[in-house]
DNA sequence: GGATATCTTGTAATTAAATTACAGATTGCG
DNA sequence: CGCAATCTGTAATTTAATTACAAGATATCC
């Protein structure tokens, strides 16, 4: 794991003086890479051998290794941290600080995500007689996207986020059809109950969820995503995010499942919309 | 530029013994950058002296710098660029192409956007009387997830997903009333129109579009993310993600202006969602 | 509530590492 | 061949990092 990350992970586990050193750190990571113990020190407001047990604290052999270690960090054009957005900051700061945590986010999800569960996924989607993508609140929206993106296709998909209308729409399921349950946390109670109504009737019940949940209990597949979300904001930001970038990939794998002929019809859909649009040349003049 | 190549390049700029340190740098960069000078010195058979003067050599300030720099340039150099699914691909090679992809949109959308432009939209919205939200096909779903944000705000707010509805909604717009239009091209006729009877009806128009846009033409203010997407595919992918980021930067811009009370309020919506939601500790036993 | 144990933190001493200064060696060139 | 320029290594110096230890803070138990 990347030593930022690190940091960030275990601002728990840190004493006082450590978490000082932690944000200034933090705070200017590119610094402290070109600064001596000493100077990270006087930064910090601490002694040397705290800044020097603080690294140790982060499984590094000292001072300069764990340099070496936050340069890599820095190195890969990521300082994707889950950095939390402050009362104070202006707006270049929150606007930084959320793309990068997005972006972090992104890539915890990315290593988390089963790919062989994403393949099953992909396989029960191609074989869908129907399919239905249900979300509530924020993953509504998520629901709504996916259904778009199925809907070209041409396969039959719908998406509701009604729960009346998804009650009935699971109740009607059978065997062949693909019911997507999406929620951040899975706990929510109506959306259990649909997963639950639709296995009854015979349907595969895809699950967006977090693995441990109740609704991961009611799946037949669950594609867990492990994404921290800022709960500061009292909104679903980076988890909703991921999740459209897991249907993205649902869609692409579905598409190449289904071979290059099959692309020709996408393409066919997308050209349909010209008649709708202001050309690129007809503008450009 | 990396040092690895540098020292590539300059290979012909070294004295004989400087040649010796090279190569046991490059034979064995992961080693060198766990090694003291004196160890270094010593695989290479040479004095620790030239070690030093080797990496003066290579504009670093001396051997511990010249190791941050190794250290970076063997973080794997490059590993967000926008790569293309293919044919052949499976499922873990779209899976990872997706999420870098997707990632390396939100990299420049992230250089790409005017945060003055950011903060001006937050100004027009905080002081909005009511806030409309529109999009068409898949900037809808984006338009719903706007209006899921806002909505816990407690402003008037509604979003709407049908051309006729929004027209209606437009035409009804007064002085004080914010309107957003998303749209990634910018070309959508309809949405266009749109922005122009928003606007003649004293509305401000925020758009979430390409800068050089029919859409852009239209508008109070643009916010441009200017991401590159994958034509190849048919479907908005990247582009929606940006966009959805921007919605949470603008969400967030919008809750810091209005303070730190404001945020409790947001909290009283999060926890009125408790009741519809299995308990963690219920299920955690 | 006080005494003891545990955990933090800083000061000072020690050790290790890197750099500099200098001198000997090598190479190039007239 | 000899002078000059450039390399290269040894030893001294400086700087940085680490360790050992003690004082202070905090928690725990009787």
């Amino acid at each position: 794991m990347n030593v930022l990350e690190k940091i960030v992970n275990s601002v728990n586990n840190f004493s006082k003086s450590e978490r000082k050193v932690a944000d200034v750190i933090l705070a200017n990571p590119q610094t402290t890479i070109h600064s001596s113990i000493a100077a990270l020190a006087k930064m910090a407001d601490v002694s040397e051998p705290t800044v020097n047990r603080f690294c140790r604290r982060l499984d590094t052999k000292g001072f300069p290794d764990f340099k070496l270690h936050l340069a890599q960090s820095l190195a890969n054009g990521t300082p994707y941290v889950n950095r939390h957005v402050e009362e104070e900051d202006g707006p270049e700061a929150y606007t930084a600080k959320i793309f990068e945590s997005t972006m972090a986010a992104l890539d915890t999800a990315r290593q988390h995500v089963d790919i062989n569960t994403v393949n099953r996924a992909v396989d029960v989607l191609t074989q869908a007689k129907k399919i239905s993508f249900f979300g509530l609140g924020a993953s509504a929206s998520v629901a709504h996207d996916a259904q778009n993106k199925f809907f070209r296709f041409n396969v039959p998909v719908v998406c509701f986020d009604d729960i009346v209308m998804q009650r009935m729409s699971a109740i009607n399921s059978a065997e062949g059809d693909v019911v997507v349950c999406i929620s951040h946390t899975g706990r929510t109670k109506n959306l259990c109950d649909i997963a639950a109504i639709a296995r009854e009737n015979d349907a595969t019940v895809i699950g967006i969820t977090a693995y441990d949940s109740p609704l991961a209990k009611e799946c037949t597949l669950v594609l867990s995503l492990d994404v921290p979300e800022d709960t500061d904001m009292y909104m679903p930001m980076a988890s909703r995010v991921a999740q459209l970038v897991l249907i993205d990939i649902l869609a692409t794998g579905f598409t190449l499942r289904r071979g290059s002929k099959f692309r020709e019809n996408l393409k066919k859909v997308k050209d349909s919309l010209r008649g709708s649009r202001f050309d690129k040349k007809d503008f450009n003049n």
